[in-house]
DNA sequence: ACCTGAACACCGTTCAAGT
DNA sequence: ACCTGAACACCGTTCAAGT
């Protein structure tokens, strides 16, 4: 059809979304170092000139696609009528940890400028689940800006470590080493350390992630009660 | 002396610490994006090959800078006696935080691997803290791993976004504008945001990680109760 | 063993020229 | 207004040659 993707020049005209949904699908493809304007020119069939005249540079491009992502991992989540304000919290912070650990090059640009549309559009919806807990208005701020930061801030790192590793290595394999490292070590200099050892074997990102998460709902709480 | 920066050759021998040491140098002047070969062979006074005699390439540098600051801000770290872990837990958390805060690049290698030397020094410390409190012990690798996670990624974060910005812009300027942005939104979409836009103004980038912390431990605290 | 520095492949960006 | 594509400056890395 109109995509197409052999050589030659493509049939219709480029536009910002056009460039910016080609980015998005290369950068999933080749994360954020091995996305190059090369691999984008070819897969839309153009010229260098031409991506400038609707982008102004490579960042902005990157930023284009993140807040795009965002976008769409907001606007697949359901309304969950009935359900407590905090497990509401605790479903979008997961929604949007699995969305951005789908594309893992996006998340470190999320929080760079709250500035972003769809960003802003997240601060929002947690700010408004907070409004509905019983913590005082004047703590609104601090703990919807905490919690904003805690998701992305931690989703940035667990999905670029993820993109770090070597895609054909298997990553229990790689958690299993690591563990039999920690256990050698020694004991004087590292006892908690070596102690913990064999916990590193069965650690998964995503359930790490929701335990912070619930320690930070449980200190809610217990502002709360005071 | 030896470390004459004019042209010419340098008179001593290299060595990795060597590297290593110019490299954060450099690394602190022109943040990880300006940090080049060119400038590094310069300083140093030597050729291109010389320093992947000794390092792999870049960004094994890079990691081994990064993991040098993260030593120097353990070894600077007082003991601190007689304080209760809690206390002491903010203070290791904090004072890591600033020391990344001066090197802004390192922190997001900080993370990428728990393999670094000292980054498990650092869990090793936050575990050993851990210990001392009334938490089941079946509970601490999820725990340290929870803080050391914390401070790791908001630290990144923050930091990150702190090189993002323009070096001549005033920041309190930034936020002021960022916060005129919020208030001026339509209020039917987002409620929230313009409800707390006026907070925005005096937000601080290190109140807000010591909130999420005290959070945090306030977390711990009440399931130490249980 | 350690260093030199020219050469290479690749990158983002620009711009005169076209439609 | 929108696109072409060669040219430019710069980057990390290699490697034959030196000491």
């Amino acid at each position: 059809m109109s995509q197409t993707r052999s050589r030659g020049r493509r049939a219709d005209a480029l536009s910002k979304d056009v460039v910016v949904h080609a980015a998005v699908e290369l950068l999933d493809e080749h994360g954020e170092r091995g996305f190059t304007f090369k691999l984008l020119t070819e897969r839309l069939q153009t010229g260098a000139g031409a991506v400038y005249w609707h982008v102004a540079n490579r960042d902005e491009l990157v930023y284009l696609a993140a807040d795009h992502v965002i976008g769409v991992a907001l606007t697949g989540l359901s309304a969950e009528p009935g359900a407590d304000p905090e497990t509401r919290l605790r479903t979008l912070a997961l929604h949007i940890y699995d969305t951005l650990d789908r594309h893992s090059w996006a998340a470190p640009h999320v929080i760079a400028a709250v500035t972003m549309p769809n960003t802003m559009l997240l601060l929002e919806r947690i700010g408004g689940l907070l409004t509905e807990t019983r913590l005082p208005a004047e703590r609104h701020f601090a703990l919807a800006t905490t919690i904003f930061i805690y998701l992305t801030s931690v989703t940035a790192q667990d999905t670029a470590r993820a993109a770090t590793a070597e895609p054909g290595v298997d990553r229990d394999a790689m958690l299993g080493e690591e563990a039999r490292r920690w256990a050698a070590l020694d004991p004087a200099t590292f006892p908690f350390v070596t102690r913990i050892a064999a916990d590193l074997g069965h650690h998964d990102d995503r359930d790490q992630f929701a335990t912070g998460l619930d320690l930070l709902l449980d200190g809610l709480r217990a502002q709360e009660g005071r």
